[in-house]
This record gives structure tokens, C-alpha cells and sequence, in this order.
DNA sequence: ATGTTGGCTAGAAGCCGACAA
DNA sequence: TTGTCGGCTTCTAGCCAACAT
């Protein structure tokens, strides 16, 4: 119904969801990861995965899908966006398809620069009391020009949200120093989309001159909802048993992308996928960048240094490359980002000191074909090089120094088996000869 | 958090539920049906279940279990009441506890008849214009009595919702001619709940004279809730999935029950269900009475007629006893009553032209203890009547004539194939030798 | 008996520059 | 440059009885 409709302006809802987000393009070929979507669920209903789930045998860690659709929506009630893919499972890639797949971009490139400001609200912009104060720069960015010769100089702006619908603002240069304020429209504008201070505001403007805008709620909002439809354990199974029967029955599956919910994309372009996994060197003790969304929406990179690799889940999920990678971080204020982290995720630094293919494996195993089939495992090793007293390099070590040592305790990582998804013509796919 | 306090007030939520809305009491035997489940979830996703499901041979169309828990709900924004049931599926009941099963009664009784009322609002009772205009008998029933020496007469109500939330409202008696209202405090009632003309409040007084209230909110709401989530695939899915890991794994499996969103109950006392399927005659062409909500909250009791038995899904859930009855309505008022119901939820009239005892197979049954297992299916025979010209009785036979040759023609419930879930001492269970 | 409307009024919403930070 | 506040104005929320059904 209403809620269903589909949000057409695709560069606003890129906006909305934050700058870090991308999507892939349809007809594409991704990874899909059964363990990310539950990770979303889970955010969502603030509820872990503690039910004893059946086992699907037949539902790796990673589906390799095409792309067969994607719609982009807004929450009717709240704005939240959210995306909705339907995916059609992949037996195998030929290589003209592979490279097609290649030449593909990583996601919706567009990277036409917009203009746009986002502003976090204060109490101020938020009370019943007054209007918004317009930043400095913004207004003269993304709004129209003011006539200055008038006295107030005023304007009415108009702008869309994500459901087109239109809002109506008085735009006045006044005070005393002078400032951008929006006026008149405002407070209904707050009251109707129920913001509050902490909330974030964002205008931008399109190729044709008009003004969107679209809000992000703060975090805090994601509580209450639950959901009173379904379990959560009931969605939780409904995620894999969705997943399973789809790459059981090679037919296609829809689901929803929340990238404000969800910990971390879970839809990954193959290209992408491959490239991190197969063509990328990755070692304990390897430092690495990674960008990450700041507080007042842009991106900021961090640095890390890898402190293990090894199952999230052993037990659900063994041999994942979901958040494969445990991470400690340089900076101290760096108490709420994530312990583990996917391989593409990364951006890996040169570092001279250390030397590690992990990818060794991959070339060693120039072994005749294997059987076609799913989840056929390899068992392989991987090269851990001893951090000799490399404790101190990567920062306060937290847990880093004894994690490592737990590995090789463990032997996590020494030994490991990998699984190869799909067919194994996308092992030969990924393995170009001269690398 | 905090949507998911539990509702203390038991009468108060089963008001809200509606007039002919029971819950089974915990420890007591219930019949589970996935597919009246599936209804709720289609009901509120506004989607049919479309999709090709997998087959989960092991989910009988009905699932014995025991109620392990129940939790009584109300969503945090809407206050829409909903319960959490926690299910153990059994696999065999012994006589003893069958017996205290059916000692207990069919639901919680709270028949204590509760001092209540109900009104739907109005355009007046619901704009900023004006307060809320109490009906004349509810007032003298439910609230305290006001003081007329006074003038004007007045007092402060002060009442409670759901979430155990006071209320305050300034309870007055004036104009001409003289009424009953509630004014300063109503508004912020009707705005903190987004009440809206054609929504339902509800009034009651406790056994400790406190007042309750709580709203009903107008069928149409339930349009904006696509959940953003999951698919409604990966909704269904999760339903069947979940029900069928605990079946088979014989693991307790919870679910929500929504009351307001699900076109019928979907778990039913098991002597309600055993007396309906196995102790109650049934028959193509004969009349019943069956209850319904009203408009205006109350129950009314409608008649009709049999005009079929059959699947109602005979693919997906074949010899499933959910609404396994086409009727037709006497009344032409009738358009939106359901076309098909289930046996536990009409009253056959005592027709004295139709003998038929659908049970009679069962009293023949009496063969030696079945192998145990889910899903055994036992060929039988239902003794259908020939309804010799019948049709005129059954009200305007828009439909129930052809329905009625057809189902002849099918050969649908002249030989009908039963099947019979969990033990076979269930079925020893529901035939007391006497009957 | 009770839904709707016009009149009246009190208080909140909302526009303004002053004044910090 | 921009967040908050006191002052002032405007408008709506909200109380009332009249009137209608």
C-alpha cells in the first residue's frame, strides 16, 4: 500500500543512508551473507540468535547471487530507508559473465558530487519556541540565492522528502549578526516527522535545482520495535530457511536491506568479494585502514592492526569470512567500533616487516577440478607469522596480545579449512594465472 | 526494552482483544494450526502467500502441544494488543493429563461480567476543538458518581492504560440539555495515542473500582505495517521453519498472537478442537450459529449454512481440518463474513432431517495402537447426506448449490483421507467409550 | 440523548533581536 | 558563526452553551 510505494529519488536515499552505503547495480553478481542479514535482525529486535537453529547443510556461510532486483523505500511513518533485493541464487558464473561482473562497478557510482549539508538538531531547532538555524555555508550551497537588497531578504524554499511529498519553508537572513533561519513551515515539518534534538536534518539539490531533504534518526530510536508480528527466533529461521530453500530450489529470494539498522552490508559485489578474499594478502599482526561513518555523517579513516583471524561462529558457521578478521584499533577513543571486521572491509597498509600470502593456499592448489556441488571444503593452511614482541606496535593491545597467543593456541588459522562455494570454476575464476 | 514490558492487567487486555477473544490458560493442551498463523502474518504484510513454500512433511496442518507460557503485550506507540505464547509440542498425552486438560476450562474465564464500555469516537470527540462526549449510561455505570449538588458538577478521573500509564481527565456534567463530558486532559489523551475518528476507547472499573482504559484502534491502521524487516516470505517461512524444527526436535517454539490482525485464533484449546472434530456431527447443509464481533464491540450471533467441506488449501495443507467449511450467510447483509470457517467456531443447530455422525469412523476405528510417529494418515469414510433438494433451505445459495454439486462431483469428503498428529492414544483419548 | 457549531479566552506557538560562546 | 533566551504577537486549543438531529 502507501508504505510499499517506491522511493524514486535514489540519490536522496544514498544521502539518507549514509555516506559509507553503496548498492550493487541489478544484473550484478554479489555475495549474500546469511550471517550478516541475521546480524541486522538481531539489531533489530535487539535480540541475539540464542534459539538452537536447525541446520541448513546446504546454505553456506556465502550465496553467490545475481542481483535480480532492487527497490529503494522510506518508512512511511518514520523515513527510515531501507532497501528490498530480490536475488536469484547462482549455480555457476561463465567467464564472459565473470568479466562483465568485473567490469561492473562496485555499487551505484554516483559520485557526481551532490550538494548537500546535513545538520544535527539542536534544542533550539527543535523547540516549539523558534525555527532552524541555517549554517552559514549550507545556505549559501544548496539554497537558492537571497535577494540581499530586501529588507528582511526572505524567500520561500520548497522542498521534497523521500515520499514526494512537498514541504514549505520561510527562508530569512536576520538577527543580529545576521544568520539564515527557516521560519514559518518549520515546526510543522519537526512535529510531522517527530524529530528531536540529536536527530539530523539533510538538504541537498538535484540536477534540476530543486531542494530535497531527508532526516536520520540517532541511534537511540532502533528500541522499540518488537516487532509483535513474529518471534525473533521465528525471523531468525525465516532468514536462513528463506536463503536455504532459494539455493535448494535455484530459485529467487527478496529480502530487506536496512543500512541504518544493520551493523554491516551483507550484500557484497561479487568483484569486491573475490578481490578481498582471493587477491589479498591478510595476516595476523597486518595493519589497515578503514573508513567508518563520524558522528556528524562523513567519513573518517581509522587505523587497525588484525589480531586474529578465525570463525565468528564456529559452531553455526564454521569457515565464514563474515567479520573473519578480529581487529584492535589505534586510537583509545575507539571504544565502540567493531572487534571483528569482514575482509573487504579493509584497505590494507603496505607494512615492509611483514610478509604472508594468505592466498599461498590458493596457488598450491592447482589440484584437477573438484566435483561440482555445494560447499565442498579444502583443507589448507595458512602462514601465521610470529609477532615477536610486535605487541607494541599495534596499539594498547587490549586484548590483542593475548588473542593472538590464544590463536595459536587454538591453532585457529594454522590449520584452517576453507570452503569453496558454488562451483569451482569461480575458484578459477578468481585465479588468474599471473598473480 | 521497553515495548516489551508485559501487560499485568489481564481484563483489561482481553477487552481491548474484543468480546469473543480467549486465551488458553498455561499447561493446558493446544492445538496449533501454521497455516490460521500464516493468515495472521499475510493479514498484516497485506500479502498472500504466494511464493513457493518448501515442504516441511513433518508440519501436520495442526500441531498438539502444551502451553508452555503466555505473555500478555500492547505495542508501545499503538498500545495494539498482541500475546506471546511459548509452545512444547507433546508427542504423546497420557489419560490423566488429558483429563486435567479437559477439567480445565476452554480459556481463561474471566466472567466475572466486568463493569465496562465502549464507544467509538466521533469527528467532535476528536477534534482540537472540544473534549469527549460521554455517553449518559456509560458514566452512571463506570465512573464514580458525581456530586450534583455542586455547580457545575465535576470531579478528576483518573485512569489507567495498558502500560499501567495514568490519565487524567476532568469528568463534567453541564450544557443544555445537560451532558456528560470529559475536557481538559482528553486532548492530550487523543493526541499522545493519534486517536482518530472511528477508533474505539474503552472504559472499566477493576474489582478495586480503579479505572482502566484502553483503544481500539479503526480496522484501517493496519495498512503501514510492510514491515521494512523481513519479506513476507521470509515471514511465512519463518512460521512453517519454526514450527517444524520444534516439532521434530520436540523444542519449545514461541509465537505472537495479534488478536486485532488475525482473521481467526490459531491456537485452540485441544478439548475445544477435539469436541468440535471428533464429537460434533457435520454435515454438507446444516445450519449453525456462530458469533461475531459487531460494529459497535459487542456480539451478535448470525446463522448459516454448510454449503461444503473440504480443503481449504489442498495443495500446501491437504486434510487440514482450518477452516475445512464453505457457508453461506442467511442474512444478505452478510457480504463480509468469512466463506469459510472452522469447526470449533460454529454451533450446529439441532436439524432434525440430517443424521450424520462424522465421527463414526472413529468409533470403528478400533484397531490395534498404530506404530508411532508425526503425520500417519488413516483412510476413512465420512457418511455425507444427499441434500434432496435442500438448497432452497439454505438461504440465497449464491454460491452453496454449486458448491455443494461440486463437492459431490470431487468426491471431496466421501472419501476423506485423516490424519492423525502426534499418538494414536490421542485418538484413544478423544473416544470415551460411552459416546 | 448526543453530535456539531459559533463565541470567547487563556495559553502556547512562533517571530524578533539581544546576548553569549 | 550559531545556540539560547526574554519580549512580544498571533493564533490555536479548548471551554462554554446554542442548536440540531
Amino acid at each position: 500500500m502507501e508504505g510499499d510505494k517506491k522511493v524514486q529519488n535514489t540519490t536522496l536515499w544514498l544521502e539518507c543512508a549514509g555516506p559509507l552505503v553503496t548498492l550493487p547495480v541489478v544484473g550484478s553478481y554479489v555475495a549474500y551473507f546469511p550471517q550478516g542479514h541475521s546480524e541486522q535482525v538481531a539489531a533489530s529486535t535487539q535480540k541475539e540468535a540464542d534459539m538452537q537453529f536447525p541446520s541448513y547443510p546446504n546454505l553456506p556461510p556465502q550465496l553467490i547471487c545475481q542481483l535480480y532486483n532492487i527497490t529503494l523505500h522510506a518508512d512511511q511513518e518514520t523515513d527510515e530507508v531501507y532497501a528490498q533485493m530480490t536475488l536469484q541464487p547462482v549455480t555457476g558464473v561463465s567467464c564472459q559473465e565473470k568479466d562483465q561482473s568485473l567490469m561492473s562497478n562496485l555499487g551505484i557510482q554516483t559520485k557526481e558530487p551532490t550538494i548537500s549539508f546535513s545538520k544535527i538538531l539542536t534544542a533550539s531547532d527543535t523547540s516549539t519556541h523558534g525555527g532552524f538555524s541555517i549554517p552559514r555555508r549550507a545556505a549559501d550551497k544548496v539554497f537558492p540565492p537571497l535577494d540581499y537588497t530586501k529588507q528582511p531578504p526572505a524567500q520561500e524554499i520548497v522542498a521534497r522528502d523521500l515520499h514526494n511529498n512537498e514541504w514549505h519553508f520561510r527562508h530569512i537572513f536576520r538577527g543580529q549578526p545576521r544568520r539564515h533561519l527557516l521560519t514559518t513551515g518549520w515546526s510543522i515539518f519537526v512535529s510531522s516527522k517527530r524529530l528531536q534534538a540529536g536527530d539530523t536534518v539533510l538538504f541537498m539539490r538535484d540536477q534540476n535545482g530543486h531542494l530535497l531533504l531527508g532526516i536520520r534518526c540517532a541511534k537511540r530510536q532502533q528500541t522499540a520495535i518488537p516487532s509483535s508480528l513474529l518471534s525473533s527466533d521465528s525471523m531468525f529461521i525465516g532468514v536462513l530457511a528463506a536463503a536455504a530453500h532459494a539455493a535448494a530450489t535455484n530459485s529467487r529470494f527478496t529480502i530487506f536491506y536496512n543500512p541504518r539498522a544493520s551493523p554491516s552490508e551483507f550484500v557484497i559485489p561479487l568483484v569486491k568479494y573475490n578481490k578481498a578474499v582471493f587477491h589479498t594478502q591478510i595476516s595476523v599482526g597486518m595493519r589497515f585502514r578503514m573508513e567508518l561513518e563520524t558522528e556528524d555523517s562523513s567519513t573518517r579513516r581509522y587505523i587497525g592492526t588484525i589480531t586474529g583471524i578465525g570463525d565468528l561462529d564456529p559452531i553455526r558457521w564454521p569457515n565464514s569470512y563474515w567479520r573473519s578478521l578480529k581487529v584492535g584499533w589505534d586510537e583509545s577513543t575507539a571504544g565502540q567500533r567493531q572487534r571483528r571486521v569482514s575482509l573487504w572491509e579493509i584497505e590494507p597498509l603496505s607494512s615492509p616487516f611483514i610478509v604472508c600470502h594468505s592466498s599461498s593456499l590458493l596457488l598450491r592448489s592447482k589440484r584437477p577440478r573438484l566435483p561440482q556441488g555445494l560447499g565442498q571444503t579444502l583443507s589448507s593452511e595458512e602462514v601465521l607469522e610470529s609477532p615477536m614482541k610486535q605487541s607494541s606496535l599495534w596499539g594498547r593491545g587490549e586484548e590483542g596480545t593475548t588473542d593472538i597467543q590464544n590463536l595459536n593456541l587454538q591453532g585457529l588459522g594454522l590449520e584452517r579449512s576453507m570452503q569453496i562455494h558454488q562451483r569451482s570454476d569461480l575458484m578459477a575464476l578468481t585465479l588468474p594465472s599471473d598473480y
